[in-house]
DNA sequence: CGGCTGAAGAATTTATAAATCATTCAAACG
DNA sequence: CGTTTGAATGATTTATAAATTCTTCAGCCG
């Protein structure tokens, strides 16, 4: 690690720091410079906004949760149980991750409303590990043959939207919000079986 | 119609051309009772709160669409039309409704913080009508047999909530949500058609 | 006496001035 | 010359007082 890489390292961590304690929109650029004994300018040679430390933080965040998933994706398990525990995994740690640091909630909620492109690069990030499992189960001969499994993986991120931010879209518990995901991926993956139709339709709706 | 049902009526009438007009906060009970040529305690005669008119207001347009479900569901085609057009228009009607009034994303979402046992109820009115595409849909003999449909129909809420407030949940595009949608109920659909199975699993997740 | 008003109170919103903040950049530093 | 600072700036937030607003209710009509 060369001197710049270390310095941001340095004003990340500290931020992310007074982040977590704090919250975001409480935390000043002086204070984090000060941590980190600079000038407030100086942060912006590392950094090309307050924003855009929040996002290499969230960024961090998930590159730890894609060792995590990579984990779950490649053990020897059925695809089936293998894309429960995916999914199962998120919203344990999302849910408890927010419960534990209400802070991390603000700065998911700027996120999504300042960088948009920010959750739509990590979704696409995931659906590597989604055609991949379901790639597995239908060679494993449990999932029936898709047309385009990239596809189908942004139609079940889409179908589970509201396991993802938890406390941002539903306010339900976890007790609660772990029956529906189950409900809604015992569907899903009926959906993917062998012997399973998608409709034939025109859609003149 | 009795002479308190016609003022009631008429209050609610005159709080709804303000709210979409102006917006629910920037709407005074004062102004209210002044179109109704009364006083603003005597509103509290009819209605309890101000955000009780509004939760009128909501049902009232809840029953209207009630009517174009009733419609939907009756129809005379096979069930995974009905389901299609049923979703579909509910998409439809909703977008657009917000898209040329925002004010009634304000409302929606004031109702959604302070009264959320509105819109459970309001989903368990709408799942009368899903139970009931999935028991024809069943006699046809293109799903396969449930043992809860009620449930099924949850899940199939849970899996499209972010297409029911498409605005609040996304700020997607509509092509880009009528996309999502057909692509979610292909896959619900799947999972309900005959021959389609449910995983078996102990969910030691 | 039931129906209604308008004054009164508590809570919320608005208005506005002061303070703080994120960000930039000329100049100082090493 | 590349780094860093700190003052300058425009935008945002905070603080606070004034004004509105929702809601209640004692008392006034008809």
């Amino acid at each position: 690690m060369n001197e710049q890489d270390c310095t941001r390292t340095k004003i990340l961590e500290a931020a992310a720091d007074r982040f977590m304690h704090y919250g975001y929109s409480k935390t000043t650029m002086s204070e984090v410079a000060r941590d980190c004994e600079m000038s407030a300018g100086n942060i912006y040679r590392f950094f090309a906004s307050k924003l855009d430390i929040a996002e290499a933080m969230a960024t961090k965040f998930n590159h730890e949760q894609d060792i995590d998933y990579r984990r779950i994706v490649s053990q020897s398990k059925p695809a089936i149980d293998r894309f429960f525990e995916f999914f199962f995994f998120s919203l344990e740690k999302t849910y408890t991750a927010i419960e534990e640091e209400a802070k991390i909630l603000e700065i998911a909620e700027i996120l999504r409303l300042e960088r948009p492109e920010f959750f739509n690069e990590h979704l696409a990030q995931e659906r590597v590990f989604l055609v991949k499992i379901l790639e597995d189960g239908i060679a494993e001969g449990v999932f029936r043959k898709l047309e385009d499994p990239n596809t189908t993986a942004e139609m079940m991120q889409a179908a589970l939207m509201k396991f993802r931010f938890p406390q941002a879209y539903s306010q339900l518990k976890l007790d609660k919000l772990r029956y529906e995901l189950e409900g809604v991926m015992r569907l899903l993956l009926a959906g993917l079986s062998v012997g399973a139709r998608e409709p034939a339709l025109e859609l003149a709706v």
